[in-house]
RNA sequence: GGGGCUUUAGCCAAGCGGUAAGGCGUGGGACUGCAACUCCCUGAGCACCGGUUCAAAUCCGGUAGGCCCCUCCA
């Protein structure tokens, strides 16, 4: 298995800790506002990524948080926090507000076929595990506290800019105008772990710390929920590019700093989906929501598929003519596999080249691209029976989950009934050469919600 | 200002030194009363320039364009 480590900036080969095992951590979602589809993309590559493992034969363990508290919109001790903004804008309780776009988050997920991490953890329901981490690396100097605040000092980090690849200097002259300054640092890449109260105006959800009453800097929840559920080493810790600095960064001289050793061997990055301006945004141009691509007509797996026809390391540029093309490869591929007989005539013969040839996909750094045209190949290869083409495309659907084998809604017998007579019918009119009625048969079936199909072996019906 | 990534047919896209996968669309044909569906057939020498090599889309250098990051972000 090889794949792209963030930390060395090439392909490896893929070594976990423990053999057979995945331990897995997923930045999950700031529940403050609707996903959109571009952040929805490095979810369903996360999901790849866990099926693919899991389908050669790895045991994952996979956590994800749910990030619902103390994410500023700056990452010093100033700024907005989103949680609260989102609170305001929509009169309800920070709580109610989590867990409307939490739910909300899982929806979506659904409707793309990504499976919940077995293990979902709240940043709010963990305080005490960060307290235990910040006391100790406070205990040890990696961490001192300044006007109520407590900071992480990465000068005492080993090698701090080994995942972004940058260099203090760069950083030091390139900051952003709109950025405050804290003071209180000692250092001005030094980020918060602890922020109490003497900062932030009242915010709803604070705790009793050894520091005083407040909340936690927004990178020790990933920190502290890994350590919780996944213990010391970590295998795979993933996320979209933008999480790479400052985000894994901190969380990497964090947790090494607790740990006080080596902490995960593979970061894997999702690139983003950006449309014709750039990089997608909740705040400006389209907000582009799985909901509104439903209301527009499309199905929500086609624009799975459109992300599968992808590699998860390259930018991908949202359009709706390039998901409309995405929308008809996958319809149409579904209705190829419909088309294919279920008669029990399983060939094994040439079951290992496909299984293999898959595998070299999923083996190849996720290349979802490959695995479709391993699909494709199968379905196009003549000597293959249908049977040993379901057999294998059920198999794949296992890492793809397109719902390529899954059966249409089962036969509702009142709505057949008067279909068969319509078909019946329009097939009289056709006979009588009364092309007239025929058509118009054809339009009140199409009024019923179905299309009728005039295949050599006859006239059949599908849901439009 | 600093750093990184990227550039393959109309579009999406694979390719990882050995002679350009796949999909969508287009056009043509078969089928059809017509249409749709389906099935055949149909296309590029890989941004540009130079180098390394028996051999380069693939490696190296440069030029141009695009995108991203440099404490909000998936």
């Amino acid at each position: 298995m090889k794949l792209y480590n963030t930390l060395h900036r090439q392909v490896e080969e893929f070594i976990p800790h423990e053999t057979g095992i995945v331990k897995m951590y997923t930045c999950g979602p700031t529940v403050y506002h609707f996903a959109h589809v571009g952040n929805l993309r490095t979810y369903i590559f996360e999901d790849i990524i866990e099926k693919g493992l899991t389908y050669l034969g790895y045991d994952v363990k996979r956590v994800m948080n749910i990030t619902d508290v103390g994410h500023m919109t700056s990452d010093g001790d100033t700024g907005e926090d989103k949680m609260q903004k989102g609170a305001e804008r929509e009169h309800k309780t920070v709580y109610e507000v989590a867990k409307f776009y939490t739910d909300e988050f899982f929806n979506d997920c659904n409707k793309l076929n990504i499976k919940k991490p077995a293990i979902v953890s709240k940043a709010s329901d963990n305080i005490d595990v960060y307290i235990e981490m910040i006391e100790k690396m406070l205990a040890d100097g990696y961490a001192y506290i300044s006007n109520g605040n407590v900071y992480f000092d990465i000068s005492k980090a080993s090698d701090y800019y080994q995942l972004s690849g940058k260099n203090p200097e760069d950083l030091l002259i390139g900051v952003r105008d709109t950025v405050e300054e804290d003071k209180f640092k000692k250092n001005p890449a030094d980020f918060g772990l602890w922020f109490t109260l003497s900062k932030f105006e009242n915010p709803e959800m604070k705790w009793d710390s050894p520091w005083g009453v407040g909340y936690p800097g927004w990178h020790i929840e990933c920190s502290g929920i890994s350590a919780k559920y996944l213990g010391e080493y970590l295998d795979i810790h993933c996320g979209g590019v933008d999480n790479i600095f400052p985000h894994h960064s901190n969380e990497i001289a964090q947790s090494e700093a607790y740990f006080g050793h080596k902490w995960c061997n593979y970061w894997c990055h999702g690139e983003h989906l950006n449309d014709k301006s750039g990089k997608m945004s909740k705040s400006s141009g389209e907000f582009l929501t799985l909901s509104l691509l439903e209301t527009k007509g499309y199905n929500p797996l086609s624009y799975r598929y459109f992300c599968l026809n992808s590699h998860y390391r390259n930018q991908l540029v949202f359009s709706f003519s390039t998901l409309d093309g995405a929308e008809n490869a996958y319809l149409k591929l579904k209705s190829k596999i419909r088309s294919l007989k279920k008669t029990p005539d399983l060939h094994e013969e040439k079951l290992d080249f496909y299984f293999n040839n898959f595998k070299d996909a999923i083996e190849n750094d996720f290349n979802t691209a490959s695995m479709l045209t391993v699909l494709y190949d199968v379905l196009k290869d003549e000597s293959l029976t249908d049977f040993t083409k379901l057999f294998l495309v059920e198999k794949f659907d296992a890492v793809l989950s397109l719902d390529l084998i899954k059966d249409e809604e089962e036969l509702n017998v009142e709505v057949d009934g008067i279909l068969q007579d319509l078909i019946v019918r329009r097939n009289i009119a056709k006979k009588d050469k009364n092309f007239i009625v025929a058509d118009s048969i054809r339009d009140e079936v199409n009024k019923l919600g179905y299309k009728l199909l005039d295949t050599r072996e006859g006239t059949i019906y599908e849901k439009m």
